[in-house]
Formats: C-alpha cells, structure tokens, sequence
DNA sequence: ATGAAAGCGCTAACAC
DNA sequence: GTGTTAGCGCTTTCAT
C-alpha cells in the first residue's frame, strides 16, 4: 500500500465515512454504498474504499447510520436476570443465532434492585436506542406496557408464556415437561410422592402443579409440600424426610435442580441413601456441572427457544405475521437420582 | 389536564422533540435543556415541557443525541460468556452499579463460535455506538486491540489481570486466594495432595499452580494431575482415586468448584467417603447452590470488582488519571468437604 | 431565559 | 456506476 495522504494520526474513531471517501478519491454516497448499500459499486472502486477504511481504521458510526437510515439492525434484548444461568444461557444463544443471521443485539438488564421500575428504565434504553426489534425476557415486564411499541418494533417474548394477542412468544412447555417427571416416576413404581410447589416464582409454582395433577390422575399419592420463603434453606426438607420416615412417600419431586441440590445434605444427614431409600427429580437441567450430578431431571430447551425467537424475528422484520405462541417441549435426563420404589422392587 | 391539540394517535417512537416543543409551546432548543441541558429553564417552561413529553409518550432518540452532542453517556460491556454464571453475576452487578450511578449500560457478547474474529465483531459492536466507556471482561481480545482507542474512550477490564500500562484493571487475586485454600489445607494436617491444573482456561490454570507452589512451600507432598481436555469428563479422576488408594494423598484440590462437583461421582462410585476419607477443595464459590452443598472453596469477590469497575470507570469519565492494576482478595469458605487429615486424627 | 441556525455522520432519492 | 443534496433528531454556540 502507498503511504496515505492522509496519514496524521487521528483516532480511528474520529474517523469519518467522508474522510475515507476522500482517501479513496470517490463521494461519500459511493463510500456508503460499498458498505451497505444495495445498488451495484465497480469492483475496482469498491476495493479502493475498503482499502482506505482499512487503512485508516474506520468504525461505522452505528448512530448516524440508523438515524440516516430511519432503521436499525440493531436488536434489543430485555433480560431478567443475567445471573440466572438458565438466562445466561438463553443470552449466550440468543446472541449466537443473532450473529449467525447477521443481526446485531444488544442487551440490557434491569437494575436488579427490583421493581418494575427499573424494568421500564431498562426497556427504554432500548427504545431510546430504537432498535430494531426486542426480545423480551424478564418477568415483570407487563404486555401492557409493551403495546405502545408494537406497531413499530417487532417484539418477541421468550422463555415465559404469554398470551397477548399482538405479541409473539417463544416458551418451554412446562406441564408436558412436568408430565414427562411424572410418567417417570409412575413407571417406577412409586405410590407415593412428595412435590414442592414453591408460592413465589411463577414458573416454578407452575411445575409443581402440574406434577401434582399428573401423579393424582395417575393414582399417585401426593404431598404437596409448600415452600413460602423462597431460597431459604430448611424449605420443606424437614417435612420431607419425615415423610419418607413415615413410610408415605419413595420419591420427592422438586420444581428446579436448584432445589433438589438443596435438598441433598438434608438427606445425608438424615441418612437416607439416593436413590435406594428416597428417588428424587429436578427440573431445568441448566444448572453447569448438574450433568455430571446425574440428577433425573428435565432438560428445558433453552438452545430451541433461542432459536425459534430469532427465526421468528427474522420474520417479523420482513413481514408482520399473526402472532403465534409457541411451547417447546424438554427431554427427559434418566439420571441416577430415580430408581424403582422399594416396595416394587 | 387540557386534552392536547395535537392529539392524533401517533406512535411514541415517532414522538419527536420538535413536536414535544411544539405541544409545549416553545423551541427546539428549550426543550433540549428541560432534558438534558446545562443552561437554566424557567420552572414553568420546565414543567410544560415535561407534561408535554409525558402527554405525548416522548422516548427521546439516543442516536441522534449522542450524535449531536458528540459524545455519549451509555457504556459498553464486553462480556465474554454470558452463560458462565462467574460472568453473569459480574454482568448483573455491573448493570446494577451503573445504573445506581445514573449511566447507561449495553452489553454485547461475541456469538460464542469462538475465536477472536468474534470478539473483535462484538468490540466494533460497542465501538460503532460510539460508547462513552468501556468495561472489557473477555479473555481472547488482546489489549493492542484496544489501543486505538484507548485516547478516546476509557477501558477497565474487569475480571481478568491487564498489565498494560494504559488500561485500567480490576480482577481477582487468584494467587492469595489459592494461598488461602493451601493454608487451609495444611492447617487441616494434610501432608499428600493431589492439585488439578488445566492447561487451558488461564484463570484456572493460574489457580492450579499457585496451589501447587504454595503446597510444596509449606512441605506437602504435591500431585500435579493435569487435565488435558477442558471438560471432558474422567478428567483426572481416576488419577486421583488411584492416588488416594496408594495412600499417597488425604486431599485433593481443584480449581473450580465445577471440577469439584464433576469429580464427586466418581469418589462414590469408588467408595471414597468425603471427606472422611479424601478432603476436596474447589474454588470460584459462585455456582447457584453450591454453598448448599457445603463445598470448602475460596469465593472469589465477584461483587466487589463490579463495584470498584464502575467506581474507576467513573473517574475515568471525569478525568482520565494513571491506570491503576487492581487485585481484590476472595474469601474462604469452610465447608464440609474438608476435614483433619486421617493420619493426623 | 429563550430562539435561530449550524451541524453531528450517515443514507436515500434523484440526477447524470 | 457515481455524484449531489436533503434531511434523520438532536445539541450547542451565538444572538437577543
């Protein structure tokens, strides 16, 4: 390459698409086509521009593009709660599918001090950023205030079920993944089971009904065990293992690996042997490492959500579509945590 | 409130703030300084343009204020993989610490095929926002990719030690937080054991062999087991189970808590009781209901980074001053996997 | 305290 | 195939 004209040294961030037309000797319209543009650009020329961007370390400036362009190929994802890994993951998809299409996203997430205040701070930083498109994560976030948007900004939701009218969703079935622990279970022969129905956590509480209907239709017999502090740690154990002491249950059903983990050093320390005094399940599937746990549980399919949001968004930026609500069914992880009851045996 | 001349159902996004001043009777540029300007408004002019904005839904443009005032007041977060709950707390804490302090995060993650073509994709992400600041908790990007930029746009890396003499950084003191474990270890009697060094996380690799450096300086007899293939599953294992049947070793240390949990099956299954008869340290302490678990680890200060990175970043915006290279010391964990060694009962 | 006007960096007709 | 020009929505002198 011959030294630049040009060459005094600017931050590459300073650099504007004027100045590398200049450099490559054609307009700026011309520079901006090769870029991006949809008309045809003579090879020869094309190379010259890309040549003296390289040279000169050109950044397109992504504001003034979609602020020109009246667009955006940037797409927004609200997410709850980054910390969660079942979120983590669904980001980490998310972003990869979008890449593979050749899309941007950025994303932001609540102040996790809570609130729905915070949700709606976060929601119109991607707003003010007028994104493209947004994919919805979080709980809080009501359909309501997402309506004013929807005209202009396609918006999928994914990971949690909803049912407005106008907005798409991605979800996981719960109550066929829930069905599927139970057929579980009831094929191991046991007649009694215990399922903890935490009261906070939407999905969760979800679960553990839905295993509660599935084993009573099936003529198991069920103790439901509540949960009211969330994440405190005696949660329900207690009333667990004197279940099992008692002779009324061979199994306990836990809405999230989370809390089946949780429940292990209590059967330790009670001295029930897993699975051969006590079977146990979880749910999710998610947490790392849990695998090599060898926990019976669901896998929910957070790499299918992540995808089938973005092919549905791709959609939406070509044409609306009537929204669909969509419910992506787990497999079942046969871990070493369930074994057939005892009495059966 | 007055029903609004200019009532007509327009989106919000469309929502100028030419037509918020017009709906509050005055310029342009007046409502600009109700927003965001320096210069003083009349309170009642104030108001007006406030309940105007209100009134009308107004979600004003980020692009086209940065773009205007040259310079802009959202930050950047490199993250590098959302799905490792380690980075999904650092993001979580992050986002909380920025936005308590009134700033505006996004964060991109290269699509995890990895490979430093991504990142560089993710950095040019951020970078064409034209993003006030940048927090960098990736591995792979080099710190001469960020020099470019370095004149323009503050970078705190945060998770990861950076030597370099322009970049700021906050990270973790994995070399006193393996002195802890090792400290522990010896004061538990061990007089054998087995460390596990990765060659290729860096992080991890580093922990292995700061424990093993620390163990032999205190005299222990150290069993390097290294583990070739990241993740895979027997790694070291059976290494380790065979050295503790040679009675070689009373403890066996690793340097993650992940690696921890993986191995734990394969000590039940060889009929290891833990730690009755082998000790196990691990080390990270951020795993979702790994304190359930009761494992002994150093839990590295994932909160205290986040904190100090916005503190720095802040400081940066003010005023560039020297880069300072911070280490933050962890906290050790005493759990149940470690107890005295048999000998020294 | 407020308004008028000149851009910020870029795209998209519309000419040629 | 390429250049010219008029904005996109906003901030910021500079007047008043």
């Amino acid at each position: 390459m011959a030294p630049s004209m040009d060459d005094k040294v600017t931050s590459p961030l300073k650099v504007t698409m004027a100045k590398v037309a200049l450099e490559a000797g054609v307009s700026r319209a011309t520079a901006s086509r090769v870029f991006y543009g949809s008309t045809p650009v003579a090879e020869h020329t094309r190379r010259a521009v890309y040549e003296a961007a390289e040279r000169l370390g050109y950044v397109p400036n992504t504001m003034a593009r979609s602020l020109a362009a009246r667009s955006s190929d940037i797409l927004g994802l609200l997410l709850r709660a980054p910390d969660n890994p079942a979120y983590g993951l669904l980001f980490a998809e998310l972003q990869a599918h979008v890449s593979a299409a050749g899309l941007q996203m950025v994303t932001v997430a609540p102040s996790r001090h809570e609130g729905a205040h915070f949700e709606r701070q976060a929601l119109n930083r991607l707003l003010g950023l007028r994104v493209g498109g947004m994919f919805v994560s979080t709980g809080v976030i009501r359909a309501e205030m997402l309506e004013p948007f929807l005209d202009l900004v396609p918006v999928v939701v994914v990971g949690r079920p909803e049912s407005h009218p106008d907005i798409h969703s991605v979800s996981y079935d719960e109550d066929y993944n829930a069905g599927l622990l139970v057929d579980a279970v009831v094929a191991a022969g046991h007649r009694g089971a215990a399922v903890v129905v935490p009261d906070h956590s939407v999905s969760e509480h979800r679960r553990g009904v839905a295993m509660v209907r599935g084993l009573t239709e099936r003529g198991v017999k069920v103790y439901e065990v509540s949960s009211p502090t969330f994440g405190s740690r005696e949660e329900g154990a207690r009333e667990i293992v004197e279940l099992r002491r008692e002779e009324r249950i061979t199994a306990a059903m836990f809405p999230s690996d989370w809390r089946l983990l949780a429940f292990l050093p209590h059967a330790q320390e009670a001295g029930l042997k897993v699975p051969d005094d006590l079977s146990l399940t979880g749910f999710d599937g998610i947490l790392p490492g849990i695998d090599l746990m060898g926990f019976t549980t669901v896998r929910i399919p957070v790499e299918d959500a992540a995808r089938r949001a973005v092919e549905v968004m791709r959609a939406q930026l070509d044409e609306r579509t009537p929204p669909r609500h969509e419910l992506l069914p787990g497999t079942l992880v046969r871990g070493r945590t369930l074994a057939q009851a005892p009495t059966a045996r």
